[in-house]
DNA sequence: GTACAACCTGAAGTTACTATAGAGAAAAGT
DNA sequence: ACTTTTCTCTATAGTAACTTCAGGTTGTAC
């Protein structure tokens, strides 16, 4: 099959196929005479387990490990489960990073009633009186 | 002041700075003989605005657009609560998101108890087996 | 035989910075 | 006055995970 149907039965489009080949997350295909890229059931395979990583929001660094991982299938599965549990770890600070963020807003939000003259907007004049504090380092691959 | 000393007095780094002046976000100052840029409080105050909105994770652009509201003190601040609340939105719909992905991959998790061999790990064979799923549009600028 | 879709490569754009190199200006030390 | 250190300048490239574009080739349908 051609980059064109391998992309539809992965959801996703054909330049993201051959980014992945770049990236070195899918291995390069054969070439059929014409140079066109020429794939396989293993491929569809690969690409899907891929993307589905995605929808879960983990890195090509992350998807790369499991990958490696699954590739040697007699080993143990304790670093599996430690790629994904930190994974989850990365998920659930960014989550507690947002709600702390909507709490901020939120205060913020409700020092402006209604309509007023934007110089007397709480909102503005809280962005301004704001405690300026230093950029938190990020320690997750999420936003 | 120069940059140095205006870097440290909004807790960001002068390239971060000069950044700014390139964005559009802070405008330009004017140089001494040397061509060092002079600030004064002006650029304070609004640099520090900058940071404060990038604190709560505000993109470039709503902080371009808060800015601009902010100069035209005298009309009404409802495009400016427009453009805060609609943040707010797009601070919640990425909670949302992340929500519903640790409940997935919660899920995935319970799929393997301990150490087998990689080639029977649940979490593994869940990722392989799940419903692939088109990408969604990202509806905010949260990672 | 010619239109058109699908494919190819390579490069640049996206976001909000960070990092580096090489050079000049100012401040501090002696 | 001279040296050393620190600060600043510009320009360029790198980050993550793609998307978009330009310009060209191949395959297929009529
Ligand atoms: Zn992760
Ligand atoms: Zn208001
Ligand atoms: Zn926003
Ligand atoms: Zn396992």
């Amino acid at each position: 099959m051609k980059i064109g149907k391998l992309a539809q039965l992965a959801q996703c489009t054909v330049e993201t196929v051959r980014y992945y080949e770049r990236e070195g997350l899918l291995a390069a295909p054969a070439r059929t005479a014409g140079n066109f890229r020429l794939y396989g059931a293993a491929h569809i395979e690969r690409l899907r387990f891929i993307r589905n990583c995605r929808a879960l929001d983990m890195s090509h660094d992350e998807i790369r490990n499991l990958l490696a991982l699954a590739d040697r299938p007699a080993e143990g599965c304790g670093a599996v489960n430690a790629v994904f549990d930190q994974h989850i770890v990365h998920v659930d600070e960014r989550i507690r990073e947002l709600a702390q963020l909507k709490e901020q807003l939120s205060a913020l939000r409700q020092r402006c009633a209604g309509e007023q003259a934007v110089d007397t907007c709480g909102i503005l004049q809280g962005l301004a009186a704001m405690e300026t504090e230093a950029r938190h380092e990020r320690h997750t691959h999420l936003g």
